[in-house]
DNA sequence: ACTAACTCTCAGGTTTCTTTCAGACAAAAC
DNA sequence: GTTTTGTCTGAAAGAAACCTGAGAGTTAGT
């Protein structure tokens, strides 16, 4: 089994580094282009799984580059990046044939579930599946449902992020540090305090229902969710 | 099992690529051609199961098209594209047989709605069900009735494609972007207000009739229809 | 030609969510 | 036992997302 290939195409260096690291080490294997003619050139040369596409290129637009690969018979299906303000207006027929859309800017957990999400509905094998069961927690991914012990649990858009990037990495504590630069979006400037914050939210809504503490704190170091007791 | 092969004949690139997209994703087999010419071609090399032809192409029109066919003794059913203010007049005496026409612009859950009616008709195996059973909602595509809980409910056409698309992709979140990619037109360019308006009018006239409310709004995500409780 | 129905936009109102902050609390260090 | 450090949580302001009614414009039907 190889990995999941997948090219990053974004002008502006930061993003495209910020990425290559995030999904490198989320298991994908990497490449990389800063403008929409070597995007066409790496893709032909070498087809990725999918492919990620900041939709304002300093040479082409993503629809140009789209189109350049399509009509060459690239089926890989293209994850758009996009700023937020020109979401409305250009964002017509983007999510036809399996693809999607993110705004700028994203958290780096969310682009991992959104990649996991497009290989599932174009019926890629090696994808994480729709529903992550770790213990009393349970995550339904197409409902984006959420229940613990079996019963169902509202939570809003970030408490929901939380708690998949935690139960994701079950069994291992996670410092508030990486819980900002992967739940929050990566402009995010305020202080970790906010960590705590969800936490506590996120306690009080799941606390409640579970016999143990699912989220125990280590003091000093960060957070962790436990599979088992 | 094999796919159902479908042939797109469009001299637009923007059109085919839409469709072909769209289709593929769908499940079929897709093949296409720029005109007249080549469609004959296509079609007698590799015989499809239906074809999608644009009435107006650049180098014969569609009832040439449809003649050359016929005599060449392909039997495969004809769904036409065309403009709105072409119809009438040129259409009659095309749609003979499981034929069938679309006017431009059309959305792209409404052209798989027509192919699964076309393959339905001829008694094409493998065609979805003319009936959509998805617990209280119950969708008659051959009679275009929609019963909750037993009770037919009076929809309009925007309405009857939105809770069609929905219950479709029942127990799945989608998001305002998909919605208005498939049930509009392509060619629709206000926001995605008009999502939230239709979701409301749609909620006005199927919630009271219903126990609990059928299609929830997943707050930051989009809206989803739940078949069981 | 008239009427009814439908589509789409917009803005006000409402709800829910995010973020910050300060004080309460708990654990470790001295 | 007291201090220090780190964590928890409630309150509150502000922002964002969503809902819905009203109206203009269009289309379809009689």
């Amino acid at each position: 089994m190889t990995k999941t290939r997948v090219l990053i195409v974004d002008d502006e260096p930061n993003i495209r580094d910020l990425l290559a690291t995030s999904l490198r080490f989320a298991g994908f294997d990497i490449q990389t282009a800063a403008n929409g003619t070597s995007a066409v050139a790496a893709v032909t040369a070498s087809e990725p799984d999918i492919i990620l596409l900041d939709v304002m290129l300093p040479d082409m637009n993503g629809f140009s580059v789209t189109k350049k690969l399509r009509s060459a018979g690239i089926q890989a299906p293209i994850l758009f990046l996009t700023a937020r303000d020109e979401v409305e207006d250009k964002i017509t027929g983007l999510t036809v044939g399996g693809d999607d859309y993110l705004t700028k800017p994203f958290s780096l957990d969310e682009v991992v579930a959104r990649i996991q999400a497009i290989l599932r509905r174009t019926k890629y094998s090696d994808a994480e599946p729709a529903v992550i069961d770790a213990g009393p927690v349970v995550i339904n991914q197409d409902a984006h449902e959420v229940s613990v012990e079996g019963t169902l649990v509202d939570l809003s858009p970030t408490e929901y992020k939380l708690l998949r990037f935690l139960v994701m990495n079950a069994d291992r504590v996670l410092t508030k540090a990486q819980i900002l630069d992967h739940v929050w979006e990566y402009d995010f400037n305020g202080d970790m305090g906010i960590v705590e914050s969800y936490v506590s939210y996120l306690r009080k809504k799941i606390d409640p229902i579970s016999s143990r503490s699912l989220i125990q704190t280590k003091r000093g170091v960060g957070y962790i969710y436990k599979k088992n007791d």
